[in-house]
RNA sequence: GCCCGCGUAGCUCAAUGGAUAGAGCAACGGACUUCGGAUCCGUUGGUUGGGGGUUCGAGUCCCUCCGCGGGCGCCA
């Protein structure tokens, strides 16, 4: 209903520019007017008055003109019914009678229910790549902002009327494969996991590959004999690697499960080993994109040579060790590939990768489009910076086995002669994110629950526990979504865990209060009505942030920031919170009063539940 | 050396090139004999790392310097 307004303002502006002559803006962007107790529209005239001056070579200052024109437009676009307009230094202010408009915007959203944010279906498809967690290793911290990030991306793109494939890339062959093989072979032969902790077992027993073969280097030769027996494919190893491999996924998948996130669609590196050093033998070597340098050096793709770019820019990509196997990089090419073979109607074809991988992303991607592919465009890096570790929580951790196969840069040791040192940090490795996961998942139900043993003692035993886990849960998904996908998250036990403030429980608990008053009421929503009552500022700002909803998730979708989400569900969650303090639902001064803000409270608890689905967190009725 | 990201209140972070740069946490002080106090209000707190430029207007764009992190031919 905003749009509508937004349209019948932007018509009259154009016909009034038209009439006299100036320029009409480029862009329309309006935003909200500054101040309290109003709600509507503000369009800065100051682009339109500099053209203009520009156009017409006036000698007047642009601020001046701006306000000027503000004026005289403030008459044209108060002929919109129920709008009242302002000019003030240079912005032309337009109000929404709150009555009208308020009741449009409740209607609305209860006639819309869920479906409120999301945009109509495109028809339109793209797939979105994360999570890609290795086999026979560790699922940790760091794994857990990727997860997170990505199915948020895909629920926002999704709202936005894309048809989202999820997919999952499994590094389930590799050196650090063969070496749990050994491991297992040699010392545990025969073992199984424990039911409930499977990745752990597979992940300390490939921590232990790792210390065994550095304290002992005399046993790897027997690792490069394992891995002559999978190049042969061998028929007892691949049947062992197959169950091994198994041992992971199930793992993986509690862990999906937990999160709630599920995949469309898993393709395996395994997979693309062969079709990988085809790729290269029989397609970028002949066509004059890699070099082969083999034996004494690997094939590589001369990517700044082959563009004549004299300054190093997309450097050299390494598509084939020197003895013919293949690596990482062997196997992304025929992976991209086989996405656009099985979904050629990909508009978009999106990975969620940390950071660090940029410059072989684009590799990657402008390799590809020298070997031709239409669809070299459509690929997109959505990198996204680290979850770091504070050094004092490593060193915690440290005394258990540490994995050393991972480049993990050293913290500095030295003292900073500032008076107050910052908190060292370091990027997640394995060992002690994994064990982290763990920790990190039951300490924040048993916070979580013994908050809702405190303040709701009486719920069943059954519904406290899953409400911490609704709460625990919300609140680690929201610590890694309200923050720039740019920026590092330094793990904090306080901060995962704070429950109070700019968190998830705080949303949650406005949803609660809205299903509280609901239940009050008799759960019955009344019927659409106009309120006569003069309506509070608290109740006009809950309506404007109500209003503002669509276009956050269209904004968050574009730009692939669930972080507008956030920052949106909060700001209601505020703007309730207030209106709840200020405003008497059940006990409104009159009949019709109490009709509508009990409709304004379903509408509230309607966008907070679906703002936070989108984040994948779930809005409780209790907690 | 080259490239990328970051630098905003004591701390953690927001802010389409727009109005007086805002929240949360922490600290201190208050509110409601009312619908769930996991609440609300107030106070303290800023040369947006430094300098220059573009613009009617810069935390935001450009240049430069400083600081931190990351990346840069056979790891994934």
């Amino acid at each position: 209903m905003l749009d509508q307004v937004q349209r019948a303002v932007q018509e009259r502006l154009q016909a009034y520019f038209r009439e006299h002559g100036i320029p009409e803006p480029k862009t329309w962007r309006f935003s909200r007017p500054p101040g309290e107790g109003h709600w509507g529209l503000s369009f800065a005239l100051f682009p339109v008055a500099a053209a203009e001056v520009r156009a017409k070579g006036l000698d007047v200052p642009v601020p001046q003109r701006a306000q000027a024109l503000a004026e005289a437009l403030r008459p044209v676009v108060e002929t919109i019914p129920g709008v009242r307009a302002e000019a003030v230094r240079g912005y032309l202010n337009m109000y929404l009678d709150p009555r009208i408009y308020g009741r449009q915007v409740v209607d609305t959203i209860l006639e819309q229910g869920p479906a409120y944010g999301r945009a109509p279906r495109r028809g339109q498809r793209l797939m979105v790549e994360f999570s890609q967690p290795n086999t026979h290793k560790a699922f940790h911290v760091g794994h857990l902002r990727n997860v997170i990030l990505g199915e948020a991306v895909c629920r926002i793109l999704d709202a936005a009327g894309y048809d989202v494939v999820r997919a999952n890339y499994l590094g389930d062959i590799g050196w650090h494969v063969i070496k749990w093989l050994w491991n297992y072979l040699k010392f545990h032969r025969g073992e199984e996991p424990p039911e409930d902790y499977k990745t752990r077992w597979v992940s300390d027993l490939y921590v232990e590959a790792n210390r065994r073969l550095k304290e002992h280097p005399e046993y790897e030769p027997e690792v490069r004999a394992l891995f002559k027996r999978w190049e042969a494919r061998d028929p007892e190893l691949v049947a062992l690697w197959e169950k091994t491999r198994q041992w992971s996924i199930e793992g993986f998948e509690q862990i999906y499960r937990l999160l709630d996130v599920h995949f469309d669609r898993v393709y395996y590196e395994s997979e693309m080993e062969e079709p990988g050093k085809a790729l290269v033998e029989e397609k970028l070597i002949p066509m004059g994109i890699a070099r082969d340098y083999r034996p004494e050096g690997p094939v590589v793709v001369p990517l700044d040579e082959l563009l004549g770019l004299e300054k190093p820019t997309y450097r050299t990509y390494v598509v084939l060790r020197s003895d013919g196997t293949s690596l990482y990089a062997t196997k992304d090419l025929p992976l991209a590939i086989k996405k656009f073979e099985e979904y050629p109607d990909l508009v978009k074809s999106i990975y969620v990768i940390d950071v660090r991988q940029s410059l072989y992303m684009k590799q990657i991607f402008k390799t590809l489009e020298l070997m031709g592919y239409e669809w070299a465009d459509r690929l997109y890096h959505l990198a996204y910076e680290l979850v770091l570790l504070p050094t004092n929580l490593v060193q915690v951790t440290e005394e258990v086995d540490f994995e050393t196969d991972e480049t993990i840069p050293e913290a500095q040791a030295e003292t900073s002669t500032e008076e107050t040192p910052k908190p060292k940090a370091k990027a997640a490795s394995s060992r002690e994110g994994a064990v982290l996961l763990d920790k990190l998942f039951t300490e924040a139900h048993r916070r979580a629950r013994a908050i809702v043993d405190e303040k709701n003692p009486s719920l069943p035993d059954e519904t406290k526990d899953q409400v911490a886990w609704h709460v625990a849960l919300g609140a680690l998904k929201y610590t890694m979504l309200a923050r720039e996908n740019t920026r590092t998250v330094t793990f904090d036990w306080k901060k995962a865990l704070d429950f109070k403030g700019n968190a998830a429980p705080t949303i949650q608990y406005a949803h609660v209060r809205c299903a509280s008053l609901l239940r009050r009421a008799g759960g019955r929503v009344p019927d659409p009505v106009t309120p006569t009552h003069e309506l509070h500022p608290a109740e006009i700002h809950l309506i404007s942030e109500l209003a503002a909803f669509p276009k956050v998730v269209k904004r968050a979708a574009e730009e692939y920031k669930p972080l507008h989400i956030t920052n949106a569900a909060f700001r209601l969650a505020q703007a309730l919170n207030d209106f709840y303090d200020r405003c008497p639902v059940l006990n409104a001064e009159d009949e019709t009063t109490r009709a509508f803000r009990l409709r304004l409270v379903a509408a509230t608890k309607q966008t907070l539940a679906n703002a936070l689905n989108l984040l994948g967190i779930v809005a409780p009725e209790v907690m």
